[in-house]
DNA sequence: TCATTGCTTTACGTTTACGTCAACGTCAAG
DNA sequence: CTTGACGTTGACGTAAACGTAAAGCAATGA
């Protein structure tokens, strides 16, 4: 994780929340964010964090009734968005992030979750071979494209 | 029975279906295929195959009611899962088949086809990142992983 | 001749990934 | 106290990508 992560408006209540004796001093870790900021700054509505939620795929803290977003909601969700991109269906990514997240205590499981990190990683780079696969027709495609150009200017 | 209609081409089909290894006369690129066939070769069912006529992905010839499969139509169905496997919508990909096909004689066609290129370029080198990312992040993983084994053991 | 096999169309069912109300709670401002 | 901005939980709608019968020819095997 991180690998990725977009540079954010962490530092603005980070530092004015500096002085504040009410208020311990807050890092950019305890940030909170209710569903409506997420969803503005991801780019998708309430629904979609909700629907997201709903299939395991996030657990905001619960204030009373209200969903509480923290810094580690943000790491899901941008593995989430990752993930749908790339294609995968939403109950696959649970499993990818549930991988993540499962207490690898004992060996067996650490060679459980290795085996899993093998299979993700053979989708990965078979993914990777369709893409440079279409992207180097597409170049020839381009380049067939710009002779038929050349010969007609 | 009665008079046959058309004998010639249903006959040639018929006897060919049967026996495939010693109709060998043909070239290669003579070859036509039953949906049967083209569904079992590429791993998915007929429905799916004409699910995808359905949506004017592939358009193979008629015989009468039946539909015979050429080469290109095999092309066409490599092309469109590939566009699956990368998560690309039925319709999208229609798009991209469309303009591998289109007649591109005019200049202006040209320019639209190098524009179109372009986007799909943009989208495809997303992905790329994507999956490059996803693969450190997966590497970084496994390491971690394997550190907590090595403790272990 | 009859059954089987294969292809056809029509049409409704299903899953995924949300969208879209509806109805209600809550809290600060006017 | 009411209004309005957000928050909540259902519950139903929808589009994509097929699955799954149902019902019908047409050629072939027994």
């Amino acid at each position: 994780m991180g690998a990725m992560t977009t540079p954010t408006r962490e530092q603005e209540r980070a530092s004015s929340a500096r002085d504040g004796a009410e208020q311990r001093e807050r890092t950019s870790s305890d940030r909170t964010w209710t569903i409506r900021e997420i969803a503005d700054e991801f780019g998708v509505t309430h629904r979609t964090v909700r629907h997201y939620e709903d299939l395991g795929l996030i657990s905001p803290e619960r204030r009373g009734t209200t969903r509480v977003y923290h810094r580690r909601d943000r790491t899901r969700l941008n593995l989430i968005l990752r993930g749908k991109r790339l294609g995968f269906p939403l109950e696959e990514i649970r499993t990818i992030i549930d991988l993540y997240d499962r207490p690898r205590g004992k060996a067996s499981q650490l060679e459980y979750v290795l085996g899993q990190i093998d299979e993700r990683r053979e989708d990965l780079e078979q993914r990777r071979r369709d893409i440079e696969d279409a992207l180097s027709e597409l170049g020839e495609f381009e380049r067939r494209c710009r002779e038929d150009l050349d010969r007609l200017g």
